[in-house]
DNA sequence: TTCATATATCGAACTATATCGATATGCTAT
DNA sequence: ATAGCATATCGATATAGTTCGATATATGAA
């Protein structure tokens, strides 16, 4: 993906702290029980923690994953979004690069 | 300065632009002679390679700066813009460590 | 099939951003 | 003083982003 695309969707402070939660699964409620072995949170989870309606929270998250810092996986009724690490690596690269002088 | 600003700040495509094309001095035309010793690029300059109305490149810079990612110095009627490399530098490291899984 | 739940999409209202031309400010030279 | 540049600020308009509630879709259970 390209960087104009994921610094636009970093540019809200929500889908950034969205980002910055999935770093780490116990910022959210544990899993259901039937939930145990799926990567990734449910979106219920990530809206209940942001406190945005539901409307917005799935929009956002489909603004980052086309942006592909993230993935998503439906199992049944549930959506569970998770990092893409590489692709946030490759940006993190690319923004260096880009940016900093002693670089390219 | 606070990574959210400066995310702001970068998230329009021609100022990211403008702060590569300080990297190197030489995406500019040479400074006058009288300007030789001038560290940065006149706003002038800068508005000719963007394209963009004077008016409109005066208040990008301004957003720059206050975001911190550049510095300016007004010698007479010319003010100089040259990188913060120092503010760049931490933005990155600030933002490599909120965003990658294996930091912090 | 019908109901409940999770998520996605739609339409609307509001706010913010982009961008311009016009005007103001500040400096330099006449 | 005044005229001419370089830059900054202002006001306007158009476009994009935020955010919601309502509705649609898909799945699982009764």
């Amino acid at each position: 993906m390209n960087t104009e695309t994921i610094i636009n969707a970093l540019s809200n402070p929500i889908r950034l702290k969205i980002i910055v939660w999935l770093k780490d699964r116990s910022n959210f409620p544990p899993a259901l029980p039937e939930h145990a072995n799926e990567e990734g949170v449910c979106i219920g989870y990530i809206q209940e923690k942001a406190g945005l309606s539901q409307s917005t929270i799935s929009s956002y998250m489909s603004k980052l994953k086309q942006a592909g810092l993230v993935d998503s996986e439906r199992h049944g009724q549930w959506t569970f979004y998770r990092r893409n690490e590489a692709a946030i690596q490759a940006f993190m690269d690319a923004i260096a690069t880009e940016l900093l002088a002693n670089k390219k």
